[in-house]
RNA sequence: GGCGGGUUCGUCUAAUGGUCAGGACAAGAGGCUUUCAAUCUCUGAAUGUUGGGUUCAACUCCCACACCCGUCACCA
């Protein structure tokens, strides 16, 4: 199976966004490629000049860059196989397909699309299961190929089908799969337009660039055997195929683009973090041998195995990915999550007057999506209204009369503190509670609603004096106190 | 409809003839705690609510049936 370098492609057409499953092609691709030593080569498949979006190229380089999927060879960097895009390709796919022709293995077919269009009818109409190409011009006299073709009448070229027999196709993971050829249509290889279909430019060039190993969507499954017998035409090896199922939105229906969250960038704007994206979709389909499941990419190569792919569709679920969104996040050594984070603070903080180190601290255990953290930390610019009846803890059994009285009590202590820092904080409090013989929650929870003015903060009553400061601290205080009298 | 493929807790999956069918997310209960956060502990939850066969033994192999997905383009 890896007798030779491995090479493997990932081939999207630009017709827009990255779609989420398209990513987690090109994410196993990647990881095969890496993992067996090989090289990943992009390859851009634009021969459908009517679906092109404009920048969608780029768009595929951004993505694939931001995901860490770097190529070894494609139309931006180059390599020995090129062009990498197929629309550049156009006159060697026509030379191969003309080669077939004089071979006698596939010819010129001038019927025109009305004609196919209505015996695609009249088969629909005679209750047919098949609606395939009734192989009119498979035949044609020399002369008239040759006459039409002088006349400029439009063609396309198609490949003859074997007539009778079956045809063997073989993926790594479902196996051979036969079918009979009487099923095969005489599939066009050359469009009007003279570009080459998918599955011919995807022969050629999979041939051509040396590519070991395929992954592609299930999709393309039933449609397999059809390239064997090209492959067969003109004697080259078959690579290896890696059919991968679908992402599904639930039992019955395909991620896709109307649940408007199925493309990569969706859930970056959602605030997830990429390599948590990268290791949530891998899990998709894909199981690691170990019961860990949260790895980088350069871990995912190192613990992947094609045994571990699985044959039947998965169903997104949005949980489990925030959940391991806020793994990675908690994962993080200290000053990157703090440059991750910085930029989502900045949007409702604009002090840089606090202690930024200790909010971090206090923050990156509780991120799960890294957009909540603007609305985490918006009490730190200024202390919202209140009402007093968050004052009312019954855990704590506190309320406004007591959190008064805590306040009171709270801040001479608070003032006495000359070297402000979280620890010198935790203890003179502690002091002072231990003297009173209070319960931690009289002193504290009151303590945190007066300086956040929020049900949920990040982080104890504590941590919040640290992160704001002294002066701030003392302000807040004295403002809940006047609140509560 | 023909053809191809699939089917284990709600979800992702492990177990490729022998395990109390395991883990993770989610859910529920509880502990701790300065929060409804974080963390820890515990609980419930599945082999297609099908039917046959092979075998000492079936989630695993075979045959039906059911359901789901894909495909049948001058789209990829």
């Amino acid at each position: 199976m890896f007798d030779k370098k491995v090479r493997t492609r990932f081939a999207p057409s630009p017709t827009g966004f990255m779609h989420i499953g398209n990513l987690r092609t090109a994410v196993f691709t990647y990881i095969i490629a890496r993992k067996y030593g090989g090289d990943f080569i992009l390859r851009i498949e634009d021969t459908d000049l009517e679906r092109y979006v404009e920048g969608a190229v780029d768009k595929i380089y951004e993505t694939l860059r931001v995901c860490g999927l770097n190529w070894d060879e494609g139309p931006d960097v180059g390599g020995e196989f090129g062009p990498y895009i197929q629309s550049e390709r156009k006159d060697i796919y026509i030379r191969y397909a003309e080669q077939l022709v004089r071979d006698g293995k596939a010819y010129y077919c001038f019927c025109t699309k009305e004609r196919i269009d209505r015996l695609h009818e009249e088969q629909a109409a005679a209750n047919l299961s098949l609606r395939t190409y009734d192989r009119h011009c498979r035949d044609l006299p020399e002369e008239e190929v040759k006459a039409n073709l002088e006349k400029g009448i439009p063609y396309v070229i198609r490949q003859k089908m074997p007539t009778e027999g079956t045809t063997t196709f073989h993926d790594i993971l479902y196996g051979d799969i036969v079918v009979d050829n009487t099923i095969l249509d005489d599939q066009i290889l050359i469009k009007a337009d003279g570009m080459p279909t998918y599955n011919f430019a995807n022969v050629i060039d999979d041939h051509l660039m040396g590519i070991t190993h395929v992954v592609r969507g299930n999709e393309y499954l039933s449609s397999a055997p059809k390239y064997n017998l090209l492959y067969e035409a003109f004697g080259w090896d078959v690579p290896e195929y890696i059919h991968v199922e679908h992402i599904m939105r639930d039992a019955t229906h395909k991620l896709s683009k109307r649940d408007g969250d199925a493309y990569f960038g969706d859930f970056v704007e959602k605030g997830f973090y990429v390599p948590a994206i990268i290791n949530y979709i891998a899990l998709l389909g894909w199981a690691p041998k170990g019961e860990n499941e949260i790895f980088t990419l350069d871990e995912l190569v190192n613990e992947f195995d094609i045994s571990g792919l699985s044959k039947s569709p998965a169903i997104f679920d949005i949980q489990k990915m925030t959940a391991i969104n806020a793994e990675h996040l908690r994962r993080l050594p200290h000053d990157e999550f703090k440059k991750i984070a910085m930029p989502f603070i900045k949007k409702t903080c604009s002090r840089d007057d606090i202690d930024f180190d200790v909010l971090i601290n206090a923050l990156q255990p509780r991120t799960e999506l890294l957009t909540e953290i603007s609305e985490k930390v918006d009490f730190i610019d200024a202390l919202p209204e209140y009402s007093n009846d968050l004052y009312f803890n019954k855990k704590m059994k506190t309320n406004p009369e007591t959190a008064a009285e805590a306040l009171a009590i709270i801040k001479p202590v608070l003032e006495g503190v000359s070297e402000w820092n979280e620890e010198n904080i935790h203890s003179a409090l502690f002091a002072e509670i231990e003297k009173r013989g209070v319960k931690n929650g009289f002193m504290l929870w009151p303590l945190r609603v007066a300086l956040s003015g929020k049900p949920l903060t990040p982080g104890g009553g504590i941590e919040l004096a640290a992160i704001l400061g002294k002066a701030e601290t003392l302000s807040r205080i004295d403002k809940g106190i006047a609140q509560l009298s």
